[in-house]
DNA sequence: GTCAGTGCAAATACTTTGCATGATA
DNA sequence: TATCATGCAAAGTATTTGCACTGAC
């Protein structure tokens, strides 16, 4: 699945945000720009630490990844999903809908989902305890399809789900 | 605001479940669960720490409370929240029905809302993506009233949600 | 040339753990 | 009396920061 948005767009844009801030482009931060727009995924700061460290290209210690990633994030460019007991990972946002996660508890498999109807919901709650809403986070959590399958080949998906409720 | 469920009758069933569990009733236990139903209040482990030193009583470390927190959590005594960016406060359960919760980012009250809505979309969306939906965290943040008033008196209103959003 | 960015190692904040001691059932 | 719980201090873990040096603009 492509982004609508190509990699060069979306990299002037980081040029543009740098510029902006006077901030500089460097190597250690285009590499970590590109490898977030690159993967379809979620990742971890050691995770995209490891993988920058796995490959060609000038060194990123972990305090820069720390940093860049604080910058992408004020920038707009990626988001923070918490994913339960203050674990974070993030993904990418440019040229994606906003949307919700749903996560598996077993094998951490992060779907995404958008729901109109909720968001519409959430502003009515805002509204109504008097808050000006400015964001919100919606997680929900269970067992993937693919998981559940293999509980139930043991007999132990009732079970399990009782454990988890 | 009083819970529909009386303190003795909480403390009954903390009892009878430390003994199904075969744990034993300490009075370092007793501070902490008693402080617990005591606040209406959500608290983290740091607050909860600092109310017991402040007080008479059997000296509770910070180990011990951790420790505790645990326990009470899993028997289903309290409930962990997220509040953001990693930190965690504890509320009580018992008496109180579920509900999700909104922020405020500048002065960190927390008020509780419910919408049964709200769930029966969120049980839909996990059934689509062939989920068996075990639990979910539903958290709203914004400015409440009082800040957006003094927000709204210096006219920055307008810039702070801009930011935030 | 100036200002910002980087790596490193030290510092910080938060939480968990090993172990000797003490208390509960 | 057999566990189990506690306090303490040490060890983890995750993240941030100070600083000397390097590099982008």
């Amino acid at each position: 699945m492509n982004s609508p948005m190509d990699q060069s767009a979306i990299e002037r844009r980081f040029d543009e945000f740098l510029r902006t801030e006077s901030l500089k482009m460097t190597p250690q931060r285009r590499r970590i720009f590109e490898k977030a727009f690159e993967v379809h995924d979620h990742f971890s700061v050691e995770r995209m630490y490891e993988w920058l460290k796995g490959e060609d290209g000038p060194a990123v210690s972990r305090a820069t990844v720390y940093r860049t990633l604080e910058v992408l994030e004020r920038g707009g460019f990626i988001e923070a999903v918490e994913t339960g007991r203050g674990e974070v990972v993030y993904e990418h946002v440019l040229g994606h809908e906003h949307h919700d996660h749903m996560i598996c508890v077993m094998c951490k498999r992060i779907e995404e989902f958008q729901d109109e109807e909720i968001e519409a919901l959430q502003r009515k709650n805002a509204e109504r305890l008097g808050f000006v809403m400015t964001g919100h986070m919606l997680r929900l959590s269970g067992i993937c399809g693919d998981c559940a399958d293999e509980l139930r080949e043991d007999g132990r998906l009732e079970e399990e789900v009782a454990r988890l409720r």
